[in-house]
DNA sequence: CTCCCATACTCAATTTCTTGAGTAATCATA
DNA sequence: TATGATTACTCAAGAAATTGAGTATGGGAG
């Protein structure tokens, strides 16, 4: 249920059509909340019946028309509502940590490969996190721009994100490096 | 599909039955693939059905008779051959982090105390796996036993757990601070 | 002048997961 | 002697997510 949510939030300070979600949601929302835009679409389509967003179309010159959409005060009520909700921890699901757990059936070398993979890719995407925060702080101290922004909700989840990343780049790496130190 | 795999895994070295799965999931898996039971229960069969697991009556005298499952060799070739396939990054879902991407529309307060609940649930987790990682180890430090187990898959995965549910602590607490210090 | 990429979506089958309930036995506690 | 906790599961409805298509337009590279 939190994908409607993820939504709301997106749109709380601003209105996005439905393709910006799905690029938003690859790049930055991706790291605490990973969605298919197919998933998208649908859900912004449920969100519309149920009133909690309103989609405008656009029309543009030189490019296909699109619809974006924005929060109705049914829909911040509904965000509200959430935030303050008690909810159950959701943990992690990593098909990578399946295999580590696996690894006595693996091949120690091909499985060390994987995570010297895995590893670049999250080392990217915490670089990319790390520049987004950076956009976001606009050359503040941290502290500053935590007590003065408008809106940090995008700032504590992205942070949050960026962490992860850089946990599971140097864990990848040690696991790597504990795999092949056995062969 | 990784569910099938975690279950592979679990089975790797020993024998368990379904409640006792229920069991390792709850606890120690959890913190890098959740499943509820019941969705055991099923993968199970499946499994059974497939082939790649094994499953026997066991009779016990003062509780229920339980089905005990062990590894066929289609079901360790099925790990191996899962271990091998690359795949792409399964990554967090959190609906926590979705509070905090939407605190704009929170009551700081409230949403503070949410976190610092899920930093206590988390601390909690972390020792739980921090004891399960110094009984793999049996003594041995990290180093000497990572080169010399039998099956490091556990330990491995068991790690990343671990460091999932400190750094989840650890933000919690940060993301709280934040919060309360604009209020 | 063709092909690919980016924009901007839609549809639908299937699988997977969640939610909520229910069964049945034994043991310890009050 | 009832009550609840623990072991050991099962069933099923419904929501959500995944997978794999497909549509249509315009701009730029080769």
């Amino acid at each position: 249920m939190a994908l409607r949510h993820a939504l709301l939030a997106a749109l709380l300070d601003r209105e996005l059509s439905g393709y910006q979600l799905t690029k938003l949601f690859d790049l930055g929302v991706s790291s605490f909340w990973h969605a298919a835009s197919q998933q998208l679409y649908v859900e912004l389509a449920k969100l519309e019946a149920d009133g909690l967003l309103t989609g405008h179309e656009v029309v543009q010159q030189g490019r296909p028309n699109k619809r974006v959409f924005a929060l109705t005060d049914a829909g911040l009520d509904e965000l509200t509502r959430f935030t303050l909700a008690p909810t159950k921890p959701t943990s992690i699901r990593d098909d990578l940590l399946v295999k580590a757990y696996g690894a006595h059936a693996a091949d120690p070398e091909k499985l060390a490969e994987q995570l010297d993979q895995r590893a670049a890719q999250s080392k990217a995407k915490a670089d990319y996190l790390d520049e987004q925060l950076a956009k976001l702080r606009n050359g503040q101290p941290e502290e500053m721009y935590l007590r003065t922004a408008e809106n940090i909700g995008p700032y504590l989840a992205g942070t949050r994100g960026r962490m992860y990343e850089r946990e599971q780049e140097a864990w990848c790496t040690w696991a790597a490096a504990a795999l092949r130190a056995r062969a």
